[in-house]
DNA sequence: CGGGACGTTGACCTGGATCAAAAATTGTGG
DNA sequence: CCACAATTTTTGATCCAGGTCAACGTCCCG
C-alpha cells in the first residue's frame, strides 16, 4: 500500500516553487468542495481530511491527509475540489504558487511523472476503500484503518514500531471505516480486549501488530474469474495475451 | 457525475495510434491484477469490470466500463494494474501500442491535460462510491448505480430517454454496490413494485426516472464543518482564503 | 468551575446477510 | 431445433452485525 498521495514526491520540488506558509487551528476548513482559485498544498505537520457530505449531514472521509500529504491536485488545472478539507489537528501546510508549479510541471517530465504516479496511487488507495467499505466487516475496516496509519506514519518519521499519536476524534476514525461512533467505540474495545491494539488519550499502542494484521484481508495480486464456464473462457483467453 | 474513466478522451487520439483490435468472450479475463506488460485498453464495444478479490472469494467491483472507456492507465509508465478486468459480455476493445502511446504522451500537451482529467474523473468517482459505500442504504445505491449507468450510457448513445439493456449479471451488479445478490433481487422488486424501475430480461426500463433519481441523494458542493468551536474558527479561516 | 465536545456503556431494533430451495433463463451439444 | 446442464433469478424463513436511542462519565479550554 504506497502512501495515499503525492505527497514526497512533491517534497523536493516543493522547496524551489514559491509557497506560502499557512497555520490553521484545529476544526478550520482549508478546502471547501466547489472552492474557486484553490490552491495546490502540502501538509507540513498536523493531520487534515477529505471529505464529502450529503444534503441530510451525513459525512464520509475519503482519506486522512499526514504531513508529507499533498491536496488539491485536482485545482491544478482549474478544476475545483469535488470534496472538503479540514484539519484534524493544528496544521501547517504551504499553499503553492499555480503559476509556479504549471510552470514546473510543463517543464519537468520527471515531475509530470511523479504527478502521474501520485494520482494512480490515490487511486489505488481509494479502491482498497472501496473494497473494504463493501465486503468488509467493522473489525476488518477499523485493523485496516490503524495499520494504515501506522505504516505511512512510519515512513513520515512519526511513529515508533509499537505506537503512534493518532490525531482524529472517534467520530471522525468512524466516518473513515464507515461505521457509527458508538459501534466504533465497541469494536475498538473488543480490539483492547483481545490485547491487539489500545487507544488511550489519542496515543495508540500496536500490543500485536501481527495479530492486527491478521485482521486485515490482503487482497492478493492474482486471482480466477468466477464460474466454470467463464474460468474455461478466460484460460482460452490468456492464450494470447499482450506480448 | 462525470464519465468515470478517460473514455472519449482518448478515443481521437487512439484514432492515430497503432492499435490492435481484439474481441473476447464473456466472463473472460481480460487483465488480471499483478500482471506485467499489459497494454492500455480502449472498449469499442460490450461491457466490461474492473474487480478486485479477497483471498477468501468476497469480490468487490470497482467500475464499469462501458464502450468508449479507457482501462490500464496504470501500465502507461510500467506499474502493474492493482485490480482485474473482466468481461461481462462479449467484447471488443483496442490495445494500444505503448511505445506509440507512450511517445504521443510525451510530445502532446493535449493528451497530457487529457489524461490528467481522466485520473481525475476516475479518482471523483471512486470518491462517490466511497460515499455510496459508507454512507447510504441498499436502496440509495441501486437507484444511484441505475442512473449512473443511464447517464453515461445515454451519452454513448447506446440508451433511450427511458431505457437501456444492463449487461450485468444481478451478481455483479450485487458485487458494484456491496450488497449480496439475494438482497439486491429483492431490492430490485421493491423498486418495481413502487413503479420506479423494472428490469426484464437485462432491458432496464426507467419507469419514472425523476422518481428514482429522488432516491439517490446528491453531494453538495458547498457545506458546513461540524461542530460549534469548528465552525467559528473555520469562519475566522475563511478571511485569509486562497486569492 | 462551567459548558461544550468527546468517550463509554446498556438496551433494543432493523437492514441486510445467510440458508434453503424452486422457477426461469441461457448456452451447448447433438 | 430440441433437450440437457449450468447459470441466474426469485421467494421464504431465520439470524445477526451494526444502527439507534438514551444516559452518564470525562476531559479540555475558556
Amino acid at each position: 500500500m504506497a502512501s495515499e498521495t503525492a505527497a514526497s514526491l512533491i517534497w523536493p520540488a516543493a522547496a524551489l516553487l514559491r509557497a506560502e506558509r499557512r497555520m490553521s487551528p484545529r476544526g478550520s476548513a482549508l478546502t471547501r468542495a466547489g472552492d474557486l482559485g484553490v490552491r495546490v498544498r502540502v501538509v507540513v505537520n498536523g493531520w487534515a481530511f477529505r471529505y464529502r457530505m450529503m444534503h441530510d449531514g451525513r459525512r464520509q472521509i475519503l482519506n486522512i491527509l499526514l504531513p508529507g500529504d499533498t491536496f488539491g491536485l485536482e485545482t491544478l488545472f482549474g478544476q475545483s475540489p469535488a470534496a472538503s478539507v479540514q484539519a484534524a489537528s493544528p496544521i501547517t501546510y504551504l499553499a503553492l504558487s499555480p503559476a509556479d508549479l504549471s510552470n514546473t510541471v510543463e517543464q519537468s517530465a520527471e515531475l509530470r511523472h511523479k504527478l502521474f504516479n501520485a494520482l494512480l496511487a490515490e487511486n489505488d488507495a481509494l479502491g482498497n476503500w472501496v473494497v473494504r467499505l463493501g465486503k468488509c466487516d467493522a473489525e476488518e475496516r477499523t485493523a485496516a484503518l490503524l495499520l494504515d496509519l501506522h505504516e505511512r506514519l512510519l515512513q513520515a518519521g512519526l511513529a515508533t514500531a509499537r505506537g503512534f499519536v493518532l490525531d482524529l476524534t472517534q467520530s471522525e476514525f468512524a466516518d473513515v471505516v464507515g461505521l457509527h461512533v458508538i459501534h466504533l467505540n465497541r469494536v475498538l474495545g473488543r480490539l483492547r480486549a483481545r490485547k491487539l491494539v489500545s487507544i488511550d488519550k489519542k496515543v495508540v499502542t500496536l500490543h500485536d501488530p501481527q495479530g492486527l494484521g491478521e485482521l486485515v484481508p490482503p487482497f492478493p495480486r492474482c486471482e480466477i474469474p468466477l464460474g466454470i464456464r467463464a474460468a474455461n473462457r478466460s484460460f482460452a483467453e490468456s492464450q494470447h495475451a499482450d506480448g
